[in-house]
DNA sequence: CTGAAAGCGCTTACAG
DNA sequence: CTGAAAGCGCTTACAG
């Protein structure tokens, strides 16, 4: 493979001058930088970025911290990951996976072997053990996800709470006074999750101010109990027909237990639910829904990641972005 | 950061016995060793991986290079992201994400920046454009996938041939003489997807080896239009009551589909089904199936990648990984 | 505008 | 068994 020195001998130049037009930092003549585009191409060379990163101290990589909940259902993952990888190389970065089961070690080892510039957490929860390594180092990183407390990081995600406030008006303005609440699993609540929780309070909160009565349905995991939960809920005269949906699992197993007890949407039952595009895009979901959004999150994180790793000193930020409501006409009106 | 200068420094002794006990590739006496243990813990000394890079030109990294097909269907494609990251860890490797559109292009720079040891191409397709660029320069690389003609380089698949044949011989042994064969998008066939065409080629030539009449039913992508392909496949009364499956998404929409037409199965449907695990984890999925196995692929292809950096002369092979056949009694008997 | 030199943080023959 | 020196391929002040 051609090195620098290789280049710089075949153009008749230093390998600074290189160098120089290599980073663009400094003005050269056109000729001269027309003989170093030339050998450039004749040795078919590219620049080596580890060394180029041992020299500047800016490995141009960022790290992308998964974690994993067994509750969780993520059929999106692969598509955040894409999201985070494409955003990334748009900027110049490059992105390495870090999947270890422990992530504080994770996060811990990244910093340590300065392979990352930066990282991003994706599904942050609250009292994440992962966080502590990063405020205490102030190493540049972005929260996916929108903890209580960030401990000084920036954090961006969807607003889930605007999420469920429009969710709640959409029932409440179609006259619905009654509806299911169908949740996660209480472990997902209980581990902490941030979209669970953010969600489930302003739902509850908001739907108290607006007079809507609330059955919470947990569901727990696994296709099986998703299953038979929805089907005993659905059957159960002593709930509302009208569902307020959380969960993505429970979402994708909807229309199968309509189908097993001969129910229709919105005749028999009235559907609004939170959930990620791909699933959208993978099923028939036509149920009015705010989707999340893989893309704009992935962008906006790497924005505010790059911001930082240019000025480290900044307030940390927390960015939410604000859902789209999908109207699918999966409710009907209530008088 | 400390750097092995500090650690030299503070132990007393020189920067090379530190890297002598840091690459363990030289005895050193255990009275000097636990100084410099000492000093390493004392400083948080941790070895900064990009100069190691450069001093031994092996970066410990891998490129998954993802490729997308809009025909597929891939909830599956994070838990192999995944696995591969875990079994590359496993091997002291991390692992960057490449997702350029231009895939021959990610190939070509990842190799030119030499900034991985080695590639994993994610699903290769006969006459894939990112097999050029490797052959081409002799890059250590693995396909996942099976291409007629691997130019050269190693790879590793689940054995779709030997999946076929388990499925035709299920039915046929069943006592099945007709099945409906429902097939992938005729784009992914005509892209060269190989676990596509090696599926079918197998299945349709072990059916008519065995007697069993295949009608092909190819089902084009997008919920909608999954949805209503079966729905009218399974209406058509000249069509069999017999199903095997060779698409991700039909598997998934079926149960839906069954709903719709108050359809049982086995009562009214055999089917047998080739899908991934993955599907089978989200879905109540109670047909007679071979599963794909993201684990013991990636498994197997880190390991097999590892071996051509070691011995990069040995000549390439082809590991076919054997599939299961998962009964579930989906089938019913047909005498 | 261009070049010689030092340095980034490691490893690895090579002496001792 | 340990250390001094050179080198990996870049970039970046600093002279000229």
């Amino acid at each position: 493979m051609a090195t620098i020195g290789d280049v710089a001998r075949e153009a008749g130049v230093s390998r600074s001058t290189v160098s120089s037009v290599l980073t663009g930092r400094k003005f050269v003549t056109p000729e001269t930088r027309a003989r170093i585009e030339a050998a450039i191409a004749k040795l078919d060379y590219s620049v080596n970025t580890g060394a180029r990163a041992l020299a500047t101290s800016r490995t141009m990589t960022f790290g992308v911290v998964v974690r994993f909940h067994e509750a969780e259902f993520s059929p999106a993952l692969a598509t955040y990951l894409v999201a985070f990888s494409d955003a990334a190389r748009e900027r110049g970065y490059a992105v390495m996976l870090l999947t270890e089961s422990d992530g504080a070690e994770a996060v811990r080892r990244a910093i340590a072997g300065r392979q990352v510039d930066g990282l991003i957490l994706l599904n942050v929860l609250d009292g994440d053990p992962r966080l502590e390594p990063i405020s205490r180092s102030g190493f540049p990183a972005v929260l996916v996800g929108n903890p209580e407390d960030p401990r000084g990081i920036d954090a961006v995600d969807l607003d889930f709470t605007a999420a469920a406030t429009m969710l709640v008006d959409h029932l409440v303005d179609a006259g619905h006074r009654d509806a299911m609440f169908v949740q996660w699993p209480e472990e997902l609540y209980a581990s902490g999750s941030t979209y669970a929780t953010r969600f489930e309070r302003e739902a509850l909160r908001r739907a108290a101010e607006r007079g809507l009565r609330l059955a919470p349905v947990p569901v727990p995991v696994g296709p099986e109990q998703v299953r038979a939960t929805l089907r005993a809920a659905l059957q159960d005269p002593a709930l509302p027909k009208t569902l307020l949906i959380h969960n993505d699992a429970a979402v994708a197993m909807l229309p199968f237990v309509l189908g097993d007890l001969g129910l229709e949407v919105p005749g028999d039952l009235s559907v609004v639910s939170l959930h990620s595009a791909e699933l959208a895009r993978l099923y028939v979901l036509s149920y009015t829904a705010v989707e999340s959004d893989p893309t704009a999150v992935a962008e906006t994180a790497v924005e505010v990641l790059c911001r930082r790793i240019e000025t480290p000193q900044a307030p940390a930020r927390r960015r939410l972005l604000m859902p789209r409501l999908d109207r699918k006409s999966s409710v009907d009106p209530n008088e």
